[in-house]
Parts: structure tokens; C-alpha cells; sequence
DNA sequence: GTTGGTGCAAACAGTTTGCAAGGAA
DNA sequence: TTCCTTGCAAACTGTTTGCACCAAC
């Protein structure tokens, strides 16, 4: 935890940047919720409880910064908000989602999957890939397990 | 041109809608603009050249029924407005799309591409899928071979 | 007459921006 | 001082909603 919120400090550094109090205390929830898929509004109520002089407008341009830096990517689901996902440290390559249309829940995919597809669109449409969305829109596993029982 | 209006004008009914003059309408700028990628605005504005008195309530609440009815499927490339996307006749999934950074253009891939990808992903993460939104980010043709004259 | 559909304006939600004030170098 | 950064409120943008009116059956 601590070693990663350093190495997000030399990052913003090296871009120029401080990690105010603000800024960590925003990190700080972002990596406290790594599994979830925040919205501007969640992480701006979660950073509340612990520093409750925030700014709504401090979040959102902390999370615009950090999504600049690639230290998050910005999500949008199709729900009308943007949502904010603490990259992989390393990870060149954006993640992949599942969501359930029945419950809403989002899970994540680490795995590329991708490549061979990727492949063949760089070959057969000569297009240079610089990143991806990829999201599967589904039923989980719990959801289907459910539906079986009311049957 | 007329053969497809038809058969919209068959899906609205048994779904149990008409189709009105401005649904019409809207549905023809749809048609006529299909490599296109409109938001409910340009798709408005379109609209209005031919019948300058429809609203833009009217726009949304057509674009939203079609929507529903899955004759069109509403993207998000991330940059704040919805976009409407027809649907090929009788395609069971929604293609992709190049979306070029450096000039903003958009490409479709008609091609499923995904099926293997799928298939591991219903096998290892027991997740049902009933849809799929994969878009690519990167630099088209034109404007690699742009920036290769710049050099 | 009932029902569904429309246009308009107002309301709304998420996000961005202008600005005066605060704080570190 | 100078340059970032912040909090607040106001502004903005895209979308939705309430309502009176209209048209079709």
C-alpha cells in the first residue's frame, strides 16, 4: 500500500506534478477499492469521511489527472457516469469486463484474451491498436444459479 | 430503403408501437447516415432539415424505443453522448469499432472476431453472454501514413 | 372518448470552469 | 514572489420528464 502510493508520487513527480493531501487521500480510496468500479461521486463521498474539507471539483480533476498519468482508466459502462479502475501496475493493456444485466455487478478480467484478435486487426485493417474496451454484457454465475432455483 | 422501413414499421408493431411521421423520419436519417456514428443531436438536426417541426424529445424517445427494440444499439466511445449505431439485419452481435485518436474517426468491423474469446470466457468464468462492446483505440491508416510524411 | 404520441419548457445529473484564497518553494 | 492547487458556486451539456394538446382508431 504504502510503496505503491510512493510510486504514484514519483509518477505524478516526474509529470511535474505533487501529491497533495487531496490527491493521496483520493489514492488512497481508489486502492482501499481497488475490486469496485467507483464512480466520481462514490470515490468523492468515500475520500469524504476520512478529509471532509474535499472538494467535489478537486476529485474530479484529481481523477482526470491520474487518468492523464494512465495510473487509472476511465470506464463508462453505458449508465451515463464515468467510472474510475486503478490500473495494474505493469499492465500495458486495459482490462476486461463483465456485467450483469441482472444484478449489475462488474467483474474484472485480467487476461488478454486479445491478442490473436488484435493481430489480425492491426494486419487485415492496418490499424495501429493503442488500447481497448472490451465488455461482455451477461449473466454471472450467483444470478444464474438464482434464475435456476425459480424456475 | 423502403423493404427495411417496412420491416421496422413490422418490429414497431408487434411490439405494439406505430409508426408515426417523425419516428419515420428519424429512422431514415438512421438509414441514410449508416457509416456514421450520430448522437442524438446530429441525429436531430438531420431530422429537422426535412421536418423542421419535431422536437427533440420526440429524437430521444424514437432513439430509446429503437434501442429497446434492438434495432439500433446506443454506444459510448467516452466522450460524453450517446451514439446510435443501426444494426446489420439479422446480426446476433453487435460489432466493433477503430476509433482513431489522432483524427477521431470511426470504423466498423463488421466480423465476429470474438467467438473463441467468448467461449473461454463462458467456460472459466461461468458468466452467460448476451452481448459484447469491444472497441479499439489507436491510429488509423490515414493518419499513419500521415504522420510518416511529417517525419 | 380513450389511447398513444408529440412539442415545449422546465428539471435533472454529471461534469467543468472561473475565481479568489491558500500554501509550498 | 511565483506558481500550483483548492473549495465553492455558477455554468454548462446531454438527457429526461411533466404536461397540455393532438391524432388515430
Amino acid at each position: 500500500m504504502e510503496d505503491r502510493i510512493e510510486r504514484i508520487k514519483k509518477l505524478l513527480h516526474t509529470a511535474g506534478y505533487k501529491l497533495t493531501p487531496q490527491r493521496e487521500a483520493t489514492v488512497r480510496v481508489l486502492l482501499e477499492h481497488e475490486e469496485d468500479h467507483l464512480s466520481a461521486e462514490d470515490v468523492y463521498l468515500l475520500v469524504k469521511e476520512k478529509s471532509p474539507e474535499i472538494g467535489l471539483a478537486t476529485v474530479y480533476r484529481t481523477l482526470e489527472l491520474l487518468t492523464e498519468l494512465k495510473i487509472v482508466d476511465k470506464i463508462n459502462f453505458g449508465d451515463g457516469v464515468s467510472r474510475y479502475d486503478l490500473r495494474q501496475e505493469g499492465a500495458t493493456h486495459f482490462h476486461h469486463h463483465l456485467v450483469c444485466i441482472e444484478c449489475g455487478s462488474v467483474a474484472e478480467i485480467q487476461e488478454d484474451l486479445l491478442e490473436e484478435v488484435e493481430a489480425i486487426v492491426e494486419r487485415d485493417w492496418k490499424f495501429k491498436i493503442k488500447d481497448h474496451r472490451l465488455t461482455f454484457h451477461g449473466i454471472c454465475y450467483r444470478c444464474q444459479q438464482k434464475d435456476k432455483q425459480e424456475e
